[in-house]
DNA sequence: TTATATACCTTGACAGGCGATGTACTAATG
DNA sequence: CATTAGTACATCGCCTGTCAAGGTATATAA
């Protein structure tokens, strides 16, 4: 059922970055939002989760700031900078291409070309 | 244009069973056959390939032997064994999930559903 | 008050990729 | 004949991303 964490390894990232593409918002709901988007297939851990924020925030792909909730648990809300935007549009591109790739190699055709 | 093995890593095994499901074969051309077939852009690393070998073999899904080349360098061989196969085709089957979930997360439509 | 859900964070261990380096054989080149 | 390049295999130690385990804090329901 669960995709393993080395199958996903490399594109935590940009299914973080494609989230936030949407709009901002914050990690525990985006967490949420992959799970149920994915069918349950995809449970990112928080530690995960937590540490693609710092690397991402820290390579200006994003930003981070808390909301004003008066009530409730505090959230730190993300925002999609423009370089994290450049860099959707180029993983995306990459996602393409190793798609294709990985469909030639392990694709259980006999062989070809 | 190459990948980064970051986005290949959890495909590696599963590539080179899907090498060796073609026939026996040794590393050296394994990995001239992957660099080949997926035009440049998967080039694996020696230590990765055999290291790869080594854990493949030790799960049971290969089996290895020297080669009886009377010329040249020795070549260590390896064949697929029946639990090699079974999951190749276990592995297959979690590529297309995986591509598909992969391809909904990141993909660049608006939103769907 | 106890449990559950929300929401964030850190530490240390682990596994896979890989740069660097080494061995060994063969053929071609100057 | 020494050197270089290609073939072919192998190991060591570092690096990076994942994550189990643990922690903090607030709100609501039983």
């Amino acid at each position: 059922m669960a995709i393993e964490a080395d199958l996903l390894r490399g594109y935590t990232d940009t299914i973080l970055l494609s989230q936030l593409a949407k709009g901002d918002s914050y990690g525990y709901l985006i967490n949420k939002r992959i799970s149920e988007s994915s069918g349950g297939s995809i449970e990112m851990k928080e530690a995960t989760l937590y540490t693609a924020f710092r690397r991402l925030e820290k390579e200006g792909c994003i930003r981070s700031y808390w909301g004003d909730e008066n009530t409730g648990a505090r959230r730190r809300y993300y925002t999609l900078t423009e370089e994290g935007a450049q860099r959707l549009i180029q993983d995306r591109s990459t996602w393409r291409e190793t798609r294709h790739i990985l469909d030639k190699l392990i694709g259980d055709d006999a062989d070809e070309e």
